[in-house]
RNA sequence: GCGGGCGUGGUGGAAUGGUAGACACAUGGCACUUAAAAUGCCUGGGCCGAAAGGCCGUGCCGGUUCGAGUCCGGCCGCCCGCACCA
């Protein structure tokens, strides 16, 4: 008897359809356009599981939106710049780009193993010239319209190394390779004017409604508008220039509650008193050790030093407040320079507290006012004022009253309403303005690397920074490179360095750092739609394939990669390169969760005396491979073996009863388990696709991925399952081939063998009903309940008793359904039975509406709330009739004891509630 | 630290504010088989009960509602992002 065979059914599915060139995409203005796209990969070498589920999500869209008759574009490409291929050139003495390569070419044989309806012939390389050549000249065309700019920015700088290092390169303040303490260090590069586009990216997100709302929200607070003011404080006497100190506040109503003006370490003015005091310059110094990122100086202790300046406060001349230098206040974020209200602000308080500064309350709450009003102390007992360390800070929409108002006296009102109150007052006495302030900065994208797209600019030393002429990009990477002495490259590769200037011709020097790989990913969606154009994009391509219907990638890029995106394409709009309609580029985004898998770790301890007879504890933690355990159940607990200690005791860890002796003998073992966790390498808990689709085939992996857990969640990879998942396609495959050979052949009994419908009525009605379902799953990203789904139908065709030629029709619906998610089977039993032509070009099935109505209703009787009892009625059946028939009911009856319901609730069609 | 999300049986999960646990895995039982594999069928939250049935139950505490896994407030735990990882 024949079994189901995925490897050779699947070789042969996939010729077809590469020989039919199903997939290839034409524009067609007959047709509507449907352009799916999943976030490209980054090539490491090996395709992952977290890959088989985005890839199998995006083909699953691809594949139903083509049945449903839309011309579809699923292009795919490889995020190939960036710095694993710098490590690896480092550490294993190869060039980055063939590293590159390399991978690209063995992930992408792994990809065509799994059966993906991908447009192959688009297919590019960010670290292409023919990519990255456009890129340039898309950051020409951004330079001409002022939408790039350069300035000074700090970096991570590792002296030891004398390189620049990525934030994931820094570990507790010091670099990853030298271990030296990493310092801040300026150095002049490029921005994108994003910030410009602030409010616009904020307002779009308006738009945006089939994006999910976690992301709108997190781009929303990123973009971080808040509306406050601006003003300034005097110095007592004017310092190297400057006559007051320009703050921004978002809670100018506190300003009576000031007790310092804080500066950033980076602010110009903290700056110039470091140069004349050396105390300041050390405190500064140390404040530059931290790593740049926002997260390290958030959690950094905060810290802080009296400059010994003063200034006056802008209401009260004679009010003087210190300045301080602390080590929490951003320069990148309104001026760099702040006022501290310690009773409303827990950092604020903090830092008050541990230097021992003024605390003055501003406001309290209402009831904590009318509590003390009762017990006659002029001040609520509990306000950081009178000492507590925590700061009051209530909602701005909660009414207070304020004790210490910039105007009037004892007001009660919302801190909304002091605010604007307070800014209208600034504004009218002429000491501050009200502005929009937004916390998102400027994009930086010079990259001092090597392995990223050069930046076509030439430094000339008579016409300063010069752009490359058009017609000369590329500016090509030099091949001739070395990685072994620490900095960039393109730095000391003078042949490749020294060019003459485009615009005298005098020699020059080109421009050494290169883009931040997010430019690269900015844009690959625009240029997918003509891969080959000789301008970033072609623009009757452009016009009929954008937007991206539906985009799907993981959360992790829900800030970042996607508001770039989105800037780039309105960038692009403004220099013609995308319609003005593509300016936001993904009509619709899903984000999918990650792939998760058992650890399985051993943990021993051993204590050691050492010479002098103080005894040291080691901890040592092991992982190991799921292939290197085994599993059994003790006493409902599932416990893990090493196989090797198995061995090493004389043990067969193949034999069940073996290891339940084993366990028997030595007890629980030290190895635990550890659920659902993210994949990596050093944890052993990864496994490779590739593996699982030559045990399985791809239908398998992708069946899998799709089934058990809801696509926005995380979903545990087990063998259990896949193997579960196999079974289910050998029955489905096992069913075909068993009823195929009691079907009329083609041409016997005419064409009529593959189009006739299910007649028996039983199995025609959940036909519908399946089809139904599983079409609402898939438009609804509920791939896990299509799949259920389709588990209910097979069950039933299976324990069907209707004819062979309907069981057949409706495992051939069955077929239709499984193939956006196991195309490869589909297919095969399409083909037994008595399909004609590729199942790839065959319409969706259709439910027919008569078949999706039930006659008759079940409804559960609710008594207070518990469900009871339950009453089946005519679907239409009238209200007054249902409520008849429910107090008639003998559990409904017997609640009422004769009485009356108090209440009770009919909601047709669905439930009942007698409330006594 | 800040921002966002998630939390339901032994496990993954299902459930427009309306019968909690669909579907699947694991477990246990049965059939087929010389045996095994494969396949099919049944069971499947906890407690009490012979059964009928009852009580409890969606991380914890409280609230709104005829009715809460779902909505609101407060906690706890885990995950993601934090601008030079991609």
């Amino acid at each position: 008897m024949a079994r189901y065979d995925p490897a050779a059914i699947e070789a042969r599915w996939q010729q077809e359809w590469d020989a039919a060139e199903v997939f290839k995409a034409r524009p067609d203005p007959d047709r509507p356009k449907y352009y799916v796209l999943e976030m490209f990969p980054y090539p490491s070498g090996n395709l992952h599981m977290g890959h088989v589920r985005n890839y199998a999500m995006g083909d699953v869209v691809a594949r139903y939106k083509a049945a449903q008759g839309f011309n579809v574009l699923h292009p795919m490409g490889w995020d190939a710049f960036g710095l694993p291929a710098e490590n690896a050139a480092m550490e294993r003495k190869i060039h980055p780009g063939s590293w590159t390569y390399d991978n690209i070419a063995n992930m992408k044989a792994q990809f065509r193993s799994l059966g993906l309806s991908l447009d192959w012939s688009r297919e590019f390389a960010t670290c292409d010239p023919e990519y990255y050549g456009q890129q340039q000249a898309l950051f020409l065309d951004f330079l001409e319209k002022g939408l790039v700019y350069r300035k000074a920015a700090v970096v991570n700088w590792d002296p030891v190394d004398m390189t620049v290092l990525a934030n994931e390169q820094v570990e507790d303040g010091r670099g990853w390779r030298s271990g030296a303490l990493v310092e801040r260090r300026e150095l002049t590069q490029w921005f994108f004017r994003i910030s410009d586009f602030s409010q616009e990216l904020l307002e779009a997100l308006d738009g945006l409604d089939r994006w999910p709302d976690k992301v709108r929200t997190m781009q929303a607070n990123w973009i971080g508008q808040s509306r406050g003011l601006r003003f300034g404080f005097a110095c007592e006497t004017p310092v190297h220039g400057v006559e007051a100190i320009e703050v921004f506040t978002t809670r100018p109503d506190t300003l009576m509650g000031a007790s310092f003006v804080g500066l950033s370490p980076d602010h110009p003015l903290a700056k110039a008193l470091e140069a004349e005091n050396p105390a300041i310059a050390a405190f500064c110094a140390d404040c530059r050790r931290t790593g740049t990122s926002e997260e390290a100086l958030e959690k950094a202790e905060k810290r802080g030093m009296d400059t010994g300046l003063r200034v006056r406060h802008p209401l009260d001349p004679d009010w003087l407040l210190p300045v301080w230098i602390a080590n929490f206040i951003l320069m990148d974020y309104g001026t760099g320079a702040i006022f501290a209200c310690p009773a409303h602000d827990q950092r604020d308080l903090d830092f008050a507290r541990k230097y021992d500064l003024p605390v003055k309350d501003v406001f309290h709450s209402l009831g904590v006012e009318r509590k003390a009003e009762k017990t006659n102390s002029p001040t609520p007992l509990d306000s950081p004022e009178l000492g507590s360390d925590v700061a009051f800070v209530p909602p701005r929409t909660e009414k207070v009253v304020y004790v210490r108002p910039v105007a009037q006296a004892g007001h009660e009102m919302t801190g909304e309403q002091a605010v604007e109150n307070t800014i209208y007052l600034a504004e009218r006495q002429g000491w501050g303005t009200g502005v929009m302030q937004y916390r998102l900065r400027d994009w930086g994208l010079s990259r001092q690397r090597y392995w990223g797209c050069p930046i076509p600019v030439v430094h000339c030393d008579a016409c300063g920074v010069v752009p490359e002429k058009k017609e000369n990009l590329p500016v090509k990477l030099p091949e001739d490179v070395s990685f072994d002495r620490p900095g960039n490259p393109l730095d000391r590769h003078h042949a490749w360095r020294n060019v003459p200037c485009p615009a005298c011709g005098a020699p020059a020097r080109r421009e050494t750092d290169t883009m931040d790989t997010f430019v690269d990913s900015s844009w690959y969606y625009a240029r997918f739609t003509s891969p080959g154009a000789a301008t970033p994009t072609d623009r009757a391509e452009a016009d009929y394939w954008m937007n991206v219907d539906q985009y799907i990638g993981g959360v992790e890029h829900a800030i970042l990669h996607l508001l770039y995106s989105r800037f780039f394409a309105r960038a692009m709009a403004i220099c013609g390169h995308l319609p003005d309609s593509a300016a936001e580029p993904f009509d619709a985004l899903f984000t999918q969760g990650m792939v998760t898998h058992e650890i399985y770790r051993s943990v021993s301890q051993k204590l050691f005396a050492e010479n002098d007879g103080t005894e040291i504890q080691i901890v040592h933690e092991a992982y190991h491979l799921p292939k290197d355990v085994v599993f059994c159940d003790v006493g409902g607990q599932r416990e893990a073996v090493l196989r090797s200690e198995m061995v090493e005791d004389k043990f067969d860890p193949d034999d069940e009863q073996q290891v339940k002796d084993y366990l028997n003998v030595f007890g629980r073992t030290e190895i635990q388990i550890i659920p659902s966790a993210k994949m990596s390498k050093s944890k052993k808990n990864v496994v490779d696709p590739v593996g699982i689709v030559d045990r399985f085939g791809a239908d398998t992996a992708r069946w899998f991925m799709l089934s058990d857990s809801p696509p926005e969640r995380d979903v545990e990879w087990t063998d259990a399952g896949a193997e579960a998942a196999h079974k289910h396609l050998a029955r489905v495959w096992r069913m075909a081939s068993e009823l195929a050979p009691s079907l009329p052949q083609a041409g016997e009994s005419g064409a009529e063998a593959a189009p006739a419908g299910v007649s028996d009525p039983a199995l025609a009605r959940l036909a519908a009903r399946t089809i139904h379902d599983v079409t609402q799953g898939i438009e609804g990203f509920a791939f896990n309940t299509s799949v259920a789904k389709l588990y209910a139908f097979t069950a039933a065709i299976q324990k069907s008793d209707a004819p062979a030629t309907d069981r057949a029709a409706a495992l051939r619906i069955l077929a239709r359904l499984m193939a956006p998610m196991t195309p490869h089977l589909a297919e095969e039993v399409w083909r037994m039975l008595g399909g004609t032509g590729l199942l790839a070009r065959q319409p969706w099935p259709e439910a027919d509406p008569a078949l999706l109505v039930d006659d008759t209703v079940t409804l559960p009787i609710q008594i207070n709330g518990k469900r009871r009892s339950e009453l089946t009625v005519a679907r239409d059946l009238p209200k007054p009739e249902i409520e008849a028939q429910v107090l008639a009911d003998a559990a409904v009856q017997k609640a009422l004891a004769g009485g009356a319901p108090k209440k009770l609730i009919v909601v047709p069609g669905r439930i009942v509630n007698v409330v006594v």
